[in-house]
DNA sequence: TTACCTGCAAACCATTTGCAGATCC
DNA sequence: GGATCTGCAAATGGTTTGCAGGTAA
């Protein structure tokens, strides 16, 4: 069921929050940002808003081996990694080349139809690795 | 807090059951496999002998993007695919060829300590691609 | 005026946990 | 005998939802 989309104070904060920051936070820590500037947000809202950009392909929702989900400012497609001591999640560059045969690779022993992969590195980050 | 293990009947046919099917089956369906033949088990203890094995490195526990857990009786590295139709999750074999660069390519301008990583491949699977 | 958006609070649901008794070793 | 395991049921915690009023177009 399609529904047009109007203008929204919280949610254009919402997506200039997360464009705003490297990080990628969850649902939670978006709440509370937003609460800082305007105190009558409700979190029921925050969600509403974060899945509905994310159905619309203008933000990413991320769900991490720990089954917390985080949100990515940045729709195009790209790596991540997480900190198994902190649980930051960050991006990560990486050489297009090397995976560009990967589909291809997955697809030929499988009887279905492969779409894409999705990536997720793990270890330590900066800040935990010592 | 590091304990032991004793032998558990329960335990034992959680993993016997997840070695024996090819599905990577969520912990409410292993729960009903094994009422099948244990009408007392309670989902509770399934919980906790899932999580035990998969902290133990005997089972793997996945988990998806639409944020529910699978669990994978084949605990040795291996690549998984979803079907976004179905949701069901299955092995995908891949040429390690492929990947055996993966882990360096993503340290080169990474600022931490890269450990290993998990792909998730999606699309339809045989039966879903109609 | 008619959707859509929002705050609020309750509902939801998968997972975890406290407890008292059973079981392993 | 003491630690682990279990069933049961209640608690937990992140996310969703129903509702009544607010707001965009």
């Amino acid at each position: 069921m399609e529904t047009v989309s109007r203008y929204s104070r919280n949610r254009e904060a919402i997506q200039e929050y997360l464009l705003g920051t490297k990080e990628h936070p969850t649902a939670d820590v978006v709440y509370h940002a937003l609460k800082a500037k305007n105190p009558s947000v409700s979190l029921g809202t925050v969600y509403r808003n974060l899945n509905q950009l994310a159905e619309q392909g203008r933000i990413l929702k991320l769900s991490m081996d720990d089954g917390s989900e985080h949100f990515d400012g940045n729709p195009l497609p790209h790596h991540h990694f997480t900190c198994r001591m902190c649980g930051r999640v960050l991006d990560l560059d990486l050489d297009p080349d090397i995976l560009k045969d990967l589909n291809d690779a997955a697809s030929a022993d499988f009887n279905g139809v492969i779409e894409g992969h999705s990536i997720y590195f793990y270890g330590l980050c900066s800040l935990c690795k010592k």
